[in-house]
RNA sequence: GCCCCCAUCGUCUAGAGGCCUAGGACGCCACCCUUUCAAGGUGGAGAUCAGGGGUUCGAAUCCCCUUGGGGGCACCA
């Protein structure tokens, strides 16, 4: 459809499934690839010549004929069906008409589209993951249109010319189109080519159940790209909705599923696309990834998060791959997206970073105490110098701090941490401060407890 | 309205007549670990297998009906 097309759904397309990882021994062409396959070309639009042939020969065979109906006299026939509680289907008004007939409409001037012949039969098919389907062809709405009156040909006709020149085998797609396949048969059967094998997936629902779209849920899988989740935990989510080993086993790698995945282990119902299950397994394979391919991927992220507060006015450095690859063992499993990264270290290249002095006061404690503590914790990190500014060589000193004074480390530790990064959770205390560095852990520190004096 | 499909914990699912007093995972709740947050570990709550009839010695599993849900019926794909 040439009024609904765009490079750029197409696009989208072929860039999710190369995100994903789904490469094609046929088809077009993706990610600098040339297309392959012996059967090209892989765009409809440059295949019209194919329809039209395939048109014209089932004209010649009246299994199609021209059909000069108004889209007025259609809806009026659709309007009559509805009163009389009828399923919409065409009335055949054209279906037998003359040659005189015809040279009159052409003569007119009149438009006209290419009808397929439907008939009456019960169309049975033998669907990988249903079993035997039966439907009655009265109930598909009439002799259907193939050719528009601008000449260009519709969906369900294309499929099938495509499907037969390019000898497909099976033809794997949504539930949507099983009331659909009967016509494809019948299409099929007219072309003289031989009927795939067909296997309808369960739709992927909306949390209401119904199918997914747009408008109720997140489908764009450049949009979850977006939000951090990684293409090893989308495939392998998205694999999981409908099919399962029969083990219990649920974590796999495209390559795995491509030797476990079988149609026949496929169920019929529905499923609810759950991000909770998502976010999980993605957690799951983020934590399999190196530190290295980690950082990579979770630099822009990083980036973005430290720019953003750039935006909002506060002063930041621009974060690199090497300040961030150390930091990986302290937030791997902390993390549940890439974007995550954004949150647990943004603070770290703030320049100027502020804290809310009510913030500052751990929950049981009040502002003396807290200043008092603070004081306290910045000349012991102090104490320990520079040049031994290290996660174990703090830990010790401010946790005796704590016993000497009598307060519990968790609220110790906590003002400190709420001091120096500005946040209430955050990766552990002593590998914080390791990676903000000694000056600017004592400057935090001090920057705080000017906004409790203040 | 008509046609088609579907139906096991909130969710994803295991289950192809006895192994099921229905298993696993996500989520939830406890507890352990612990400086926060996670991760991890242990345990728990959670499904009269939508309901009703059959068939059978025996049914979540087979058949029928009902109910519920979904999808499809375009000069969209």
């Amino acid at each position: 459809d040439v009024a609904r097309s765009t490079v750029a759904y197409e696009q989208d397309i072929l860039d999710g499934l190369h995100w994903l990882g789904i490469d094609w021994d046929e088809g077009p062409e993706v990610a600098g690839q040339p297309a392959r396959g012996p059967y090209g070309p892989y765009r409809q639009m440059q295949r019209l010549e194919h329809y039209d042939a395939a048109a014209k020969k089932l004209l010649a065979q009246d299994k199609a004929y021209y059909c000069y109906c108004t889209r007025e006299e259609l809806d009026a026939d659709r309007q009559a069906q509805e009163a009389a509680h009828q399923p919409p289907h065409y009335v055949g008004r054209c279906a037998r008409l003359s040659a005189a007939d015809r040279a009159a409409k052409e003569a007119a001037g009149v438009k006209a589209v290419v009808r397929f012949r439907v008939g009456e039969e019960l169309v049975k098919f033998d669907d990988i993951v249903r079993g035997q389907v039966e439907i009655d062809t009265t109930a598909l709405g009439g002799d259907l249109i193939i050719v528009r009156s601008d000449g260009t040909p519709l969906y369900h006709f294309t499929v099938c010319v495509d499907d037969a020149e390019m000898e497909i085998t099976h033809v794997i797609r949504g539930e949507d189109h099983l009331s659909n396949t009967p016509k494809h048969i019948l299409l099929f059967r007219a072309m003289g080519a031989t009927v795939p094998q067909f296997a309808h997936l369960p739709l992927i629902l909306n949390p209401d159940r119904t199918k997914m779209s747009k408008r109720k849920s997140q489908t764009a899988v450049a949009d979850y790209r977006a939000q951090g989740y990684i293409p090893e935990a989308f495939v392998n989510f998205l694999a999981l909705l409908g099919w399962s080993s029969g083990t219990e086993e649920e974590i796999f790698s495209l390559s795995e599923l491509g030797e476990r995945f079988t149609l026949e282990r496929v169920q019929s119902g529905g499923a609810v696309f759950d991000k909770e299950r998502l976010e999980w397994l993605n957690g799951q394979w983020i934590r399999k990834l190196s530190d290295d391919e980690l950082t990579e991927r979770a630099m822009p992220f990083l980036a973005s998060a430290v720019a953003a507060r750039g935006a909002a006015g506060e002063a930041v450095r621009t974060p690199t791959a090497d300040d961030l690859a150390p930091l990986m063992p302290m937030v791997r499993e902390r993390m549940s997206t890439l974007a995550g990264v954004g949150d647990m270290l943004d603070f770290l290249f703030v320049d100027d970073l502020r804290v809310e002095p009510s913030m500052l006061v751990p929950k049981k404690w009040d502002r003396a105490t807290t200043l008092a503590a603070l004081t306290a914790a910045r000349q012991v990190i102090a104490d320990v110098g520079e040049v031994s500014f290290e996660a174990d060589e703090l830990e010790a000193p401010l946790r005796q701090l704590a016993e000497e004074r009598g307060w519990k480390v968790g609220d110790l530790f906590m003002s400190i941490r709420v001091a120096v990064t500005g946040k209430t959770a955050t990766p552990p205390l002593f590998d914080t401060l390791v990676a903000l560095g000694y000056e600017r852990t004592l400057a935090r520190l001090d920057a705080a407890r000017a906004a409790l004096e203040a």
